[in-house]
DNA sequence: ACGGACCTCCCCCGCGCGGGGGAGACGAAC
DNA sequence: GTTCGTCTCCCCCGCGCGGGGGAGGTCCGT
């Protein structure tokens, strides 16, 4: 069965083009959609889709707040993927704590929106999308900072956490295989795992997300 | 059964004299050994070693950081040794607090080491060293004295430094040089004299020790 | 009995990274 | 003045890293 969005946006020219690129692929299926963040409740209720692409700046009820009011009043919520643009950036760290799945660029490429709803479909995070990336390079303030929900429901295994943890310690992928009595073909396979789930470029940004959601705690 | 003791030092002298002097006890068993503080936790799950020797300047991890690292996530956790030298005062009370069992200066003679390490070894806190002990009494009373970070002590420019800001956001040192505005060669002289400095092997560490040193912040 | 998640190991490949050097320009301190 | 530290840029070079595949094994729930 394939995954059901609703897509939410106050521009209709947004939602066209999001119906065109999800709803191209088989496996996804744009269920319905809303011009603004008062009617998400209703049609959450009533569509259950598995994912909600959440615009930020709506009338009546923007993203963060039509995102709060979803997650604290529907059962069994839907996975809230929000969509923003490059000048919302401020917004998009509340968005997280608000209890969003993840994060998307208007501007990215239809082969990142696409990846992006089925990971977070699949129960899976995004901390660090590669088209949003670029956030994190408007230095001088508001630290690029996920929330902790983000990476605690990144559904690492066990083994992918054990190896986070010894990432983030500063192991490096042989002396991880050494620890862990494995390949080191193993751990490169754990790793690329991990990257993936967390949507990590490289181990450094994982072991910043280790640290900035709690999963591994300083001093 | 006798005595089963981890040797954590970065000198290959050091460890080889401590070895050379526990080893020849018939009660005491060197299991292992490590360089610094980051390769200790692994190796003490795995070797489950009655008694870490912990050195307390060490590369990525001091034998502070490492004691409590090994002391927090490390279940049913050996003891803990801190073998240290006169220069290391300051960080005796560090150590206290850290949760480490014993104290030993590197001049100790043999014969104090081998006691020191049956004693940590019988559940006994060992008796600090006069000289010690004295540094320890009046860290202790002075309350408020903040411990010298591993940062503070690496004297880092402030070039290095705000480098090592970019670093624990993650960027690559393209990246970076593109927020400077500066050549990708220049950023790499700075990446370079911060992993020098800071005894990192590549900027995972750095990063690591940025946030163990509360040089950067989580949330 | 079957699919699916997980762990394990393997291949090739490109590139960013880090170490080893060096060198010029500038300002502060001596 | 000279020295020193800092910031800047450059060279070469090896290798660890991460992406792209694939594949066989166990265990578990259906």
């Amino acid at each position: 069965m394939p995954v059901t969005v609703l897509l939410v946006d106050d521009e209709i020219l947004v939602r066209a083009g999001l119906r065109a690129v999800l709803g191209a692929q088989s496996d996804i299926e744009v269920v319905g959609e809303a011009a603004d963040g008062a009617a998400v409740i209703p049609l959450v209720r009533r569509l259950r889709p598995d994912v909600v692409a959440m615009d930020v700046r709506m009338p009546l009820l923007d993203g963060i707040e039509a995102t709060r009011a979803v997650l604290r009043t529907v059962a069994d919520p839907p996975k809230i993927l929000v969509v923003t643009t490059f000048e919302d950036d401020e917004y998009v760290y509340e968005a997280l704590r608000a209890g969003a799945d993840g994060f998307l660029l208007k501007r990215a490429r239809p082969a990142e929106i696409v990846h992006a709803v089925r990971l977070v479909a699949a129960g899976e995070s995004l901390l660090f999308p590669a088209s949003v990336r670029r956030l994190a390079e408007r230095y001088g303030d508001g630290s690029g900072r996920p929330a902790r929900s983000v990476l605690e429901r990144a559904r690492l295994t066990e083994r992918e956490a054990e190896v986070l943890r010894l990432m983030a310690r500063g192991l490096s992928n042989a002396e991880i295989a050494a620890g862990l009595v494995v390949g080191a073909e193993t751990v490169k396979s754990h790793v690329s795992a991990v990257l993936a789930k967390l949507g990590a470029r490289d181990r450094t940004q994982a072991v910043i997300a280790a640290y900035e959601s709690g999963f591994v705690e300083p001093r």
